[in-house]
DNA sequence: CTGTTAGCGCCTTCAA
DNA sequence: TTGAAGGCGCTAACAG
């Protein structure tokens, strides 16, 4: 009968039951050691029988590794991202590490969580908003690889990865243009948030390019709610709403459609950032911007474990294209 | 100028500087010990200029604790439930712990995982999906308090959270026959998986009792597009369509009215379950029922602190009452 | 290739 | 209230 005790086997364990040291035992479950074939069968079948896994948290604490990569988001993150965290922890795990999540809702609770998260050793940091400053000094004092998704800061540390806004804008204005559009209306997001300040400065520039009159602009959370409520407040409307995602981008639709009678594309254009799933459905069929959510996650991931691996250099910052999805909202013939 | 090493500072570091030893300040960092009040400040002082904070990880060594709860989520759940990360990862935060998490595409990953699982050495686990057979009795032969999110086994050790479909599907399918309903499609998650089948039972039950007939019942995945597809091949209708989850029932929607020509409510009612955003959306209106999902993440969450403080007992399953949410879907009048 | 020894950072006896 | 000593499970450095 199974008396074995309720607690997890060690390598101690496992190395009485087969016979050979510890120190045998632990070079059966690293890479790169040498051990004769007899004594790696008798080890693994021991550990077999005592479902023994070395501890990873003990292995930690003498190779200076957690293999843990922390993820830090906030509210607004997941939502403009759904399955971001889904994706992170896939490549993360594809890359042999996991993924403590830390759930923030500000730089305030950022900063106060930082002990916390210094805390569990985690071998890099990617973070989903833009973080305190001081955590950011802190990283670069302990050398912790930290990236900034959609994200930048000049600190000279930190890395981040995010579009390339200026082209993606540059490409949307042309379609507009191209579409007919004369003046725009923008729904920009959060005035803070370098995210925000990126596409609205690529969009004006672009804008300019075409000579296309900006007629107002006006600040919103990234979401529905808040998008729907900016477009009822902005009407009349000029003859193209460019909102900074696609979530403010549905609730401008129903904004126009249900609050202000107005048909799309007839009477507007509108065009958001993200290409959510939600927009290529019928009612929205929107013309949006796709971010290559993929690499971008991938990229991130990678950024860290090259810097961890000794590779990577600090302070790099990358850009995706993003590519122009055009869908009905936009499209005036 | 500052010398200090990359490094963390160590609990030996703030032992020399505050001119203590290293247990002194330890029990500084612990709750519960007592220490003279100059000693207490002279070590906050320390630490402070070190920017020490004790290691979690080494604790966790000798503790045997490692406040850390994994979560267990798959491709679907993250879908359905957007932010049960978000929300999982607050309410184990305000319980003083972590959250780690296992992203998995699927039973047979999850037994993959399974050592990597226990090598972090979890205090508790959050499953998102229906676990293999296999991690249940590690869970229970390591006495780790585990937790079904929307699922249910009967084990005898593992715990669960979900809805009491039961009363949810009667309520709904009472306000469907009191609409008019006379007839029942009904598209069904994936034959797999409790939910599913609970789901399905309780509305078969519920129907039975109203003498409404179903009369077919096909399955899909828990998305968009699967519902949309689902909806085009059961076509014609009856005069209700019920789905298993909200996502299931935006596809339909979407099917019905562009791929079918079909009116809603006029032609058929269509209602959902899960109570997502984009249910309430004009274009949709979407009559559903509500998880209470605050409590339950705070449920689940809570069993498994109960747990781990010797308080909860293993082998329980909660349910909570889920809310009928009325929306033009299935409104005839 | 293998075993011995020491120590990662911390907490927990035990004595003082 | 405090310090010294030992050990959590593992790996690294060294002998053999």
């Amino acid at each position: 009968m199974d008396t074995s005790p309720p607690r997890q086997a060690t390598s101690y364990d496992v190395a009485t039951l087969a016979g050979v040291s510890q120190s045998t035992v632990s070079r059966c479950f690293r890479d790169g050691a040498s051990l004769s074939p007899d004594k790696r069968e008798r080890i693994e079948a021991a550990a077999q029988a005592l479902g023994y896994a070395p501890n990873k948290i003990a292995r930690s604490l003498i190779t200076q590794r957690s293999n843990i990569i922390g993820v830090l988001v906030g509210e607004a993150t997941v939502h403009a991202y759904p399955d971001l965290l889904l994706k992170l922890g896939a490549e993360i795990q594809a890359a042999g590490r996991r993924m403590l999540v830390f759930t923030l809702s500000g730089p305030d609770t950022a900063a106060a969580a930082l002990p916390d998260i210094l805390a569990y050793h985690v071998d890099g940091l990617i973070a989903g908003f833009a973080p305190p400053g001081q955590m950011l000094d802190v990283c670069a004092q302990r050398r912790i690889p930290i990236v900034l998704y959609n994200n930048i800061s000049d600190d000279g540390w930190s890395c981040s990865v995010g579009c390339d806004d200026t082209a993606a804008l540059a490409a949307l204005v042309a379609h507009l243009h191209a579409n007919g559009s004369r003046r725009l209306d923008v729904i920009a997001g959060p005035g803070s948030g370098a995210v925000s300040r990126s596409r609205l400065q690529a969009l004006r520039e672009a804008a300019a390019t075409y000579d296309l009159p900006i007629a107002r602009t006006v600040h919103a959370a990234y979401s529905y709610e808040a998008g729907r409520i900016a477009t009822r407040a902005l009407a009349p409307l000029a003859d193209t709403l460019v909102c900074a995602n696609d979530a403010i981008a549905l609730g401008a639709i129903d904004a126009c459609r249900y609050d202000l009678g107005l048909s799309i594309p007839l009477d507007i254009a509108i065009a958001g950032y993200d290409n959510i799933p939600e927009g290529a459905w019928p009612p929205y069929s929107l013309t949006t911007l796709a971010q290559p959510l993929e690499m971008l996650t991938r990229t991130a991931v990678r950024m860290i474990v090259e810097q961890l691996e000794g590779a990577g250099a600090s302070g790099e910052h990358r850009l995706m294209p993003a590519s122009l999805v055009v869908r009905g909202s936009t499209r005036l013939g």
